[in-house]
DNA sequence: TATTGTTTTCAAAACCTATTGAAAGGAATA
DNA sequence: TATTCCTTTCAATAGGTTTTGAAAACAATA
């Protein structure tokens, strides 16, 4: 961002999103680039990602895709011009709720149906047991529901949580508040 | 875990446990060390783990310690026996826990402080500008200011999340669930 | 102190993921 | 249709992380 004033600034907190989001198994680069267009005032193109971040047009392409496919940034187009521009969503908020959803679908899920599954081996394995050996069954069998059902609060509660943003986050801060006094 | 009933189930969830770990930053042996551990009906020591895992002895060793460091598992040992044995916390809650603390003060932290110095940055460079440029200087100031108040809530919301829990969680959803409808 | 059992360390190797760059593919314009 | 401009693709490569395995360090016992 060498056009603004504050190309330091911008160069500081896009190098540190960046490496933030590699310690969360997202690719620095994917995570630059985001930053890159959060903090830019105007859509950029392919080219003044390539310009600069220094990557190559190949890196751009793929993870621009992929922020699109993720939803944290947008396509727009310019009169007069063919190229593609891209922009990021601007609410943190909402940058959450699609992180959170798309971490949810992509990755909770698949261990969420793989504890279910286990939860109905033990079940037919238990069946065919007898006398104490079936009582340790169902201590084994706590340790998957306890995962179980820590899935199932969590997810009510940021089901609630993006329900009840609209409502203002003032609210919900206020209200949790009273439980613990 | 060849000596329960469950084997399969077992394998099943420490396989896929990995998997998903390793997509949020987490190596996979890691997190298989860590399902085998919550699994286990009683403390394993190092070559239990590496014979139920099949790794070496250096990553057998290398893992257990980041294992304790993290708090996720605790070292044991037994009578007559000159071996460390290691067992995991069984509490879900509290696992979930010990997670969210260790990585917002390893990976969010730094990146909150580099947000706090971009703002600073921004004030001094904006003490320099006039008329409008210093407008401007605002309005790209605020994308700083929303991951900043952003943050902040997020922190709330946990602290009284961890803190409620001792209550039992219901009231919470309830709560919540007020506001919402 | 020497012996033995156990854990840690670390350079080399294996492994995995992301990037590059050039070529192919598309789509708008003339 | 030919040309031009732009985007996507993908095999090769670079870069980074994890594991291995053997040696060193450590600690308990005799």
């Amino acid at each position: 961002m060498s056009e603004t004033p504050f190309a330091s600034a911008d160069t500081l907190f896009i190098r540190r999103w960046g490496e933030m989001a590699a310690s969360w198994g997202i690719s620095r680069t994917m995570a630059e680039i985001h930053a890159l267009l959060y903090l830019a005032t105007k859509p950029l193109c392919t080219d003044d990602v390539m310009d600069q971040l220094a990557v190559s047009r190949g890196s751009a392409s793929i993870n621009l895709r992929a922020l699109v496919n993720w939803g944290l940034i947008y396509r727009t187009h310019q009169r007069g011009d063919r190229k593609e521009y891209f922009e990021a969503e601007q609410d943190v908020w909402q940058m959450f709720e699609t992180i959170v959803r798309e971490r949810r679908r992509r990755e909770v899920q698949p261990i969420v149906e793989t504890i279910e599954r286990c939860h109905a081996m033990i079940d037919e394995e238990k069946s065919k047991l007898r006398g104490n050996t079936r009582k340790d069954a169902d201590a084994y069998k706590k340790r998957f529901t306890d995962i179980l059902e820590f899935c199932d609060t969590i997810n009510t509660l940021f089901n609630l949580m993006s329900k009840a943003r609209q409502a203002g986050l003032g609210p919900i801060t206020k209200a949790l508040g009273k439980l613990v006094r």
